[in-house]
DNA sequence: CCAATCGTCAACCATATGGTTGACGTTTCT
DNA sequence: AGAAACGTCAACCATATGGTTGACGATTGG
């Protein structure tokens, strides 16, 4: 994954109103009206923040008449979880090597 | 894990040069100038992208003299991975209603 | 047909972000 | 003692962010 498609990922996911669009959602698609009711902002600002996450990839749209019916998308979160758990093993040969740090320094 | 905390910890993941500090770290603790040898920005600029890092709790620093030590904080990212994990499972649940969903459409 | 709704565009605003440079106290090295 | 390095503070700058309001075409319902 490049480094561009997890800046993205993480900037959408590092706002709480854009996590509780994604938490609405998993409990199943919703029309963008709809969304609107639990989300205390304006449709703009809504708007916004749903364009964001479809640019990440977290969610998609599907134009229906008037409304569009927004649902999450397919493991869209495996990206940052690799790497997510790249840190956390990186960590753990962190701990690995602290004995060994510990008696090479001074 | 509350709203600010996560905020914290996804927008000090959602930048290039601060997840390049936490690789180079995974490989071990660092003192301050060797990490600035790795990424190519001023020391002020480093330091601003230590110090986010430092407040979204994934590294520690400790003073040694007239350098800094810098390394990775323990277990700090299960909070992250637990809430996509939630959105993951929310995902799944989205598949398991998507039949029902589709036969509730007109 | 006409009014209301939905989505989006544009403008605007306050604040945050990521970077720079310069200065300065503290610590280390020769 | 004096020079160099480290970390941090402050100022500055361009751009991004998250929100607002107003307008406007497309679609829907009475």
């Amino acid at each position: 994954m490049n480094a561009q498609t997890l800046d993205r990922t993480f900037n959408a996911l590092a706002n709480h109103q854009r996590r509780e669009i994604l938490r609405h959602l998993a409990d199943g698609p919703l029309p963008t009206p709809a969304l609107g009711q639990r989300i205390p902002v304006s449709k703009q600002a809504l708007n916004k923040h749903i364009v964001i996450l479809e640019d990440a990839g977290l969610l998609e749209r599907t134009k229906s008449g008037r409304v569009k019916y927004l649902r999450l998308t397919s493991a869209p979160l495996d990206g940052p979880r690799e790497w997510i758990d790249v840190v956390c093993r990186g960590w753990e040969t962190n701990l690995d090597r602290l004995g060994q740090i510990l008696e090479e320094l001074p």
